[in-house]
Formats: structure tokens, sequence, C-alpha cells
DNA sequence: ACCTGAACACCGTTCAAGT
DNA sequence: ACCTGAACACCGTTCAAGT
């Protein structure tokens, strides 16, 4: 008798693709192929493709939130967090390509609320930054908001990655980055 | 008799649904229904859904290349244009939701030179502008990117209008992204 | 020259039947 | 309780047959 395939580990799967290739690429019957099992048995776990997607983007979050906390534990003046910020991102953005669609996708499967959760996060620790580097608040939550735009471009420039663009492979572009992020 | 269904009516019908929901929402079958034929006319004209995003993709390639120029046609001082720029894309955004996705999904499909072309005289026309404004070649070359970075990525953000994220709303958005942009 | 309609492959979904 | 395997719908692709 072979080991049964758990939902966990279901959720596992669609959640390496989805960080890999985006949600888009997170198909049931590949998966079950990949796994060694049958479409059948994924849907006596799941009711849908939907409530995986809703399962991988539920791990994505607790992951993000746990790695949000990990940034902001990294001790340093605020610049240096910020810094550190961009070039995590940069480093980080290689086997991550998911991300780089999710925004559009999280419309089209129906899980932008995770998303958005996210995003606020993410822009309200820049903005913590800002602020500590005194900024206006105000003008420290719109600044966030740059500041995630232009992580997110970037990682979708950087997917691309085979072309004649050279310029989004620039090493000093985290740099840049980061000085027209806190310019006063 | 019928008129019958050119090869150009595919690529606009085609090309309007890119626009609207990106490249993987361009599907033969429900374009055949829309236009009231049959997937085997398609077929008659191109010899897959490949060739296809390919002619959607020159069409862009071109009406881009045209809305580029008429840009850089509109007089003023570089720092008026860039915020021209800025402040189109922010209202262009709506209805061109296409484009959020397009870097992910040219590599999918096969049609990323198109797009780096693209990319390419979008970096150059504003790092020209910074040139102008006194910045070192090589500086302006990434913050171009940049530059572009925040365009895509604040098209994303965009996207998901429904939401909680109401900073990317904000009027003022702009403004910032244009003084982050030109800080010396 | 251009199109229809039937066929097949792929993947999401259902379900009766097995252990 | 958990899974298999066959079925069906959807869309990309092919192709023989029509006009």
């Amino acid at each position: 008798m072979v080991m049964a395939t758990g939902r966990d580990e279901w959720v596992e799967a669609a959640y390496e693709r989805f960080a890999e290739h985006g949600l888009a690429a997170v198909r049931v019957e590949p998966l079950a192929a990949a796994l060694g099992t049958t479409k059948g048995s994924f849907y006596w776990h799941f009711s849908s493709r939907a409530e995986l997607i809703a399962a991988v983007m539920e791990r994505w979050e607790e992951r993000e939130t746990l790695q949000a906390i990990d940034v902001a534990e990294a001790s340093g003046p605020p610049a240096e967090r910020l810094a550190a910020l961009f070039q995590a991102v940069a480093s980080r953005a290689r086997g991550r390509q998911g991300e780089a669609t999710l925004y559009v996708e999280a419309v089209e499967e129906g899980v932008m609320a995770a998303v958005e959760r996210v995003s606020q996060r993410r822009i309200d620790y820049i903005a913590g930054l800002l602020v500590e580097l005194g900024l206006d608040p105000q003008e420290a939550q719109r600044r966030g908001v740059v500041c995630l735009a232009m992580v997110l471009g970037l990682q979708q420039l950087g997917t691309g990655t085979s072309g004649s663009l050279t310029a989004v492979r620039d090493p000093e572009l985290a740099r840049t980055a980061l000085a027209m992020a806190l310019a006063v």
C-alpha cells in the first residue's frame, strides 16, 4: 500500500509552481501526474481548482508576513534597512517569477484580498521607514506605493532575462532605485 | 453572400482583447464566435494561434512607436514632458490592463523581442529627457529603467481597482513619482 | 479562394465503482 | 476514507469536403 497524497502535499506542490511560474501555471492534471496520482484524488481533497488557488494564496500570505517580520527584525538605521529590502528583492527575484504577474492573475482568480493585504503591509513597512527618516506621513505613504511599484516593475522587467535589455541587469540599479526612494 | 472575414479583422479583434485583458485572453474559439465565423476560417488565415499573437505584437509595436513620437513631439521643457508622460500613463491605464502582464506573457508566448524593443525605446526616451536635465548619461539610463518599472508597477497595482488599497488611487501619486524621477 | 463541420488532444470537473 | 477510470465540456489544431 502506497502513502496517500495528503491535502498539504497538493498545496505545497501547487505553491512551488505558483512561485516559479505564476498562478496560471497551477493546473490540476499536470500536478496529479507530477505527484503520481490522479485528478480524481485531487477532487477528493478539493472542491475545485479555485479552492487550491485560495489555499496557495493563504500559504503565500503567511510566509510573506513571516518574511516581512524577518526583514523588520534586521536591525540598523532605516536607510540601511530600505537598502537591504531593495537588495533582497533584486536577488530574490530569480526563482520567484510567480509574483511578477500576481496582481493581474489575482483578479482573474478571485484572490485579490490576500494580495491587497500583503501589499498594504509592504507599503506600510516602507512608509514607516521613510517617516523615521523625517518624511511627512502622507507623502511617505505615497512613496511607499511608488517603491512597491518599482519593485514589481523591476521584477517584471527582469523576467525576460535572455534579451537585449541589458540596462536591466546593471548591478547599480538597486542603488539608483534607493536614491530615488530616499530623495528629499 | 456574406462579407468574408479578412486577416486584418482577426488581428484587430485579437488586439482589442489583448489591450483589455492580456495576451492569454486572445483565444481562437471565442474570437471566432464573436466574429460570427468558425475556427476553420481562422486556420485558413493563420497557421496557428502563435502567428496571431505575433501579428498582435507587431501592431502593438507600431502603435506604441507612433504614440511615443506623439509624446516626443509635444513641446515644452523636459521636466514638463516627463510629467506629461507620467500623467498620460496614469490616465491611460484603465482600458489597457493588457500591458500590465505583458512582460511575463511575452516570455510564455515567445514574443519578447518586440517587448524589449519597445521597452528600450521608452527607457531611451526617458533617459534622454533626464540627460537634458543635466544627469550623467549612464545614471539617466538606469533611472529610465527604474521609471519604466514604476510605470509598469503602478499599472499592475491599479489593476485590482475594487479593493482596500486606497493609496493607489491617490491623485497625488503621479506628482510623487515625478519628484522621485527628477531628484538630484 | 475561403469556409464549414467533424474529429482529436488537453485539462477542469463529475461521478460511479473499487479498496 | 481515499482513490481509480471513464465520461463530458472547453479550446487549440487538423483536415476532408463544400461553395
